[in-house]
DNA sequence: ATCAAATCCCACTATTGCGGTCCGGCTTTT
DNA sequence: AAAAGCCGGACCGCAATAGTGGGATTTGAT
C-alpha cells in the first residue's frame, strides 16, 4: 500500500516537538510519550534510531534526553525514513544477490532503478522544516 | 521499507509486455507465466485487477487473451498501484474514522497531507511508457 | 450439441513484516 | 551508592502479503 510507518509518524511528531522548543531543552522520552499519548518502549526505540542516525542526540544518565543535533531545515525526510525504516527500496531487485525468479528475463529492472532515483530525488529536496 | 510489492512487479511485467507488441496480439496468462516464470495464478489474479480496472481488456473463452486496453502513455503509475494495491495513502490518519491515537495532538496531520498530494502528482506523472 | 480452453471468482494457507513489550546492562547526575 | 535515563537485543501477536486450489462460467472449435 505504499504507506509511510507508524513508527516514522511517531518519529516525525517527536522530531517537530523537539524542532519546535529549539537551542536547548532537552525531552527524555517518557516525557514525550506521555504528552502524546504515544507508546513509552516504541518511542524509545525510535528515538534510539534517529540518536544513532545523528538527527538527534542524546544525553545519558539522570536528567538526560535527546535534543536536536541539526537545524530542521537540516534534515531531509530520505534520512529520516532510512533511519526508522532501513534503506528505501521502492524494487526488491535492487540489493544484488537474492533478486527476484525472474532475474535475467526481467524486463523492467532498469525502469525502476532510474523510477528509484527519481523517486529519492523528491524526498531529498523535503525536509523537516517542510512539514 | 516503502516498497512496490511483488504483484505490482509482476503486474508491470506483464504490462510491458503486452504494450511491446502492441496492436492486436491477445496473451493469455499462463503463457505469460511460463514465459517470465512467475507464479501463473497469482498472476492470473493481477490481470484480472488490471482488466477490472480498465488498463487491459480481456477475451474470454477458448483461444482468449489479454491485451491493452489503452496507450502506455495513457497509463498512470497511480493507476497501476491503485489497481492491484489498493488506494496509496500515505498516511493512515487520511481517510477519516479510526485515525491514530493521537488524534487531536497529532500535530503532523496538516504537513503529511499536503505531502501526499505531492507525492501523488508525482506518480500521476508518470505513464508505463515511462518504464 | 458437445467438449475443451480459458477467464473469473471465492476461499484457503503460509510466511513475512510491523507494532508493541520486556528486560538487562551501561552512563551520568545527584 | 542510588536513581534516572539511554542502549540493545530478544520476544510475541496480529495483520497484510505471497501464493495455491477448486469450481463456475463463458467462449470457440469440432
Amino acid at each position: 500500500m505504499m504507506r509511510i510507518s507508524m513508527k516514522t509518524d511517531y518519529g516525525l511528531i517527536a522530531l517537530k516537538h523537539m524542532a519546535s522548543q529549539q537551542g536547548n531543552g532537552l525531552v527524555n522520552a517518557k516525557e514525550l510519550a506521555a504528552r502524546f499519548n504515544l507508546p513509552p518502549n516504541l518511542l524509545a526505540k525510535i528515538l534510539q534510531s534517529l540518536s544513532q542516525s545523528g538527527i538527534i542526540e542524546a544525553q545519558k544518565g539522570s536528567g538526560g534526553g535527546y535534543r536536536m543535533a541539526r537545524k530542521p531545515d537540516e534534515v531531509s525526510l530520505t534520512e529520516i525514513f532510512e533511519s526508522i525504516e532501513g534503506p528505501i527500496h521502492m524494487i526488491m531487485c535492487s540489493s544484488e544477490g537474492g533478486c527476484c525468479t525472474v532475474e535475467d528475463s526481467c524486463t523492467i529492472r532498469n525502469g525502476l532503478v532510474s523510477l528509484e532515483r527519481r523517486f529519492a530525488e523528491f524526498f531529498d529536496a523535503i525536509t523537516l522544516a517542510d512539514v
